[in-house]
DNA sequence: AATACCGGCGAGT
DNA sequence: TCATACTCGCCGGTATT
């Protein structure tokens, strides 16, 4: 059966949680900042509504840059993010599109993939009655806008979606992928960024069309045989990854802007017992044990860094943490000795979500196979 | 030679 | 002093077995 994957989108969410829960702000450019702590405007732009990215101002943006572009319209409102309300809203947003198909995948929390072969039987029609219904009930309930896309893919229905935003949905046929994919350019696929597209530039490649013209083998051996293959088959609409709902995290980090910059190992590994506590309580509500700790830092000039280390055995506890933090954190230092840091942060790796208090897992030795 | 680990990079929300 | 806080996957290099 032809299979049908739609992506659900919502508009600018955070900023548009603020306007309907301030009714003051419609109208102006809202701007959902995450700050730093460090001076008043220190931080990053979340995300903003649609009057805010007329004035030129994007997600990502530093605070102080966006205050700047705002100036030309003096309603611009900033507001700080309030990360754990809209992760409320979001899960009774999937719950919603859960009750219309089961099998979800969100993405952060404004997006979600869903499977509907089963409930569309393979039919665009069905798919879209649906894909409304999905959308009137997020109205009904939340008072919130979303965008959908409807494909044979998630990469097409990604594209889809984002070719008509605000509270739009877009449906590509399977007869219509090529047409629809040739005249956008590359930036659009999955996986390639700023980087990529620049490469792809200085090749002349600047259409998905001109990318599709290329050979399999030119594109592996330029850009890495992972890569290559991605863009080959992401050129000719070809994307057969799955809805995976049960998906599980593989890490869990955390990672905080230091009161100031500091090149002092103490003073560092103090901050990073709070942040490896904090971790640690994230750690426990998702039940796992953990086998590899890293220490982060980014420097004044906002290079990153890693350290990691892997255990012997699993870990379950917050002074795993912050001990091996601090030992990488010290290995760190006498390795660029003096460097200032702004962000530093923990990291837990290799998860392994078995009952904890279970006997270690039977090894088979490869004896047994002889 | 195969596998594991490490650290950086690129990309996504 | 403009520059958040996460997450995943790949690459090339090195270490281990």
């Amino acid at each position: 059966m032809q299979r049908i994957i739609g992506l659900l989108d919502m508009d600018f969410f955070y900023a548009q949680i603020e306007e309907r829960d301030n009714p003051k702000l419609l109208g102006k450019p809202v701007i959902v900042g995450m700050y730093s702590g460090r001076g008043p405007d220190s931080g990053a732009v979340a995300t903003c509504n649609y009057s805010a990215r007329e004035l030129g101002i994007k997600s990502g943006m530093p605070i102080q840059f966006a205050k700047r572009l705002a100036e030309k319209n003096k309603e611009s409102v900033f507001v700080p993010a309030r990360i754990p309300y809209y992760r409320e809203v979001s899960q009774k947003i999937m719950d919603s599109v859960r009750e219309f198909c089961p099998q979800i995948e969100t993405v952060g929390l404004d997006e979600a993939y869903f499977d509907l072969t089963r409930e569309s039987k393979g039919d665009f029609e069905k798919a879209k009655s649906i894909a409304l219904k999905i959308k009137k009930k997020v109205l009904l309930d939340q008072s919130l806008t979303c965008s959908i896309g409807i494909a044979p893919n998630k990469l097409l229905a990604k594209i889809a979606c984002d070719s008509k935003k605000p509270d739009g949905l877009t449906i590509v046929l399977p007869q219509d992928v090529q047409s629809f994919l040739n005249p956008l350019p590359p930036k659009k696929l999955l996986g390639v960024g700023p980087k990529t597209s620049e490469q792809l530039r200085q090749l002349e490649i600047v259409t998905i069309e001109r990318l599709s013209k290329k050979p399999l083998s030119e594109l592996k051996r330029f850009f890495g045989n992972a890569k290559g293959q991605l863009l080959f088959d992401s050129s000719h609409g070809i994307d057969e990854s799955p809805i995976e709902s049960e998906w599980q995290k593989l890490q869990i980090s955390h990672i905080k802007t230091l009161p100031k910059d500091s090149n002092d190992p103490k003073e560092i590994i103090l901050f990073l017992e709070k942040l490896s506590d904090e971790l640690f309580e994230r750690v426990q509500k998702e039940n796992a044990r953990f086998k590899e700790v890293a220490f982060i830092a980014v420097s004044n000039h906002l290079e990153s860094f890693t350290k990691n280390k892997t255990m012997a055995d699993y870990a379950f506890d917050a002074q795993t943490i912050s001990h091996t933090a601090a030992e990488l954190c010290q290995k760190f230092f006498e390795l660029h000795p003096g460097i200032m840091l702004r962000r530093v942060g923990v990291r837990v790796g290799k998860l392994n979500r078995e009952n904890s208090d279970s006997k270690p897992k039977k090894t088979v030795s490869l004896q047994d196979f002889v």
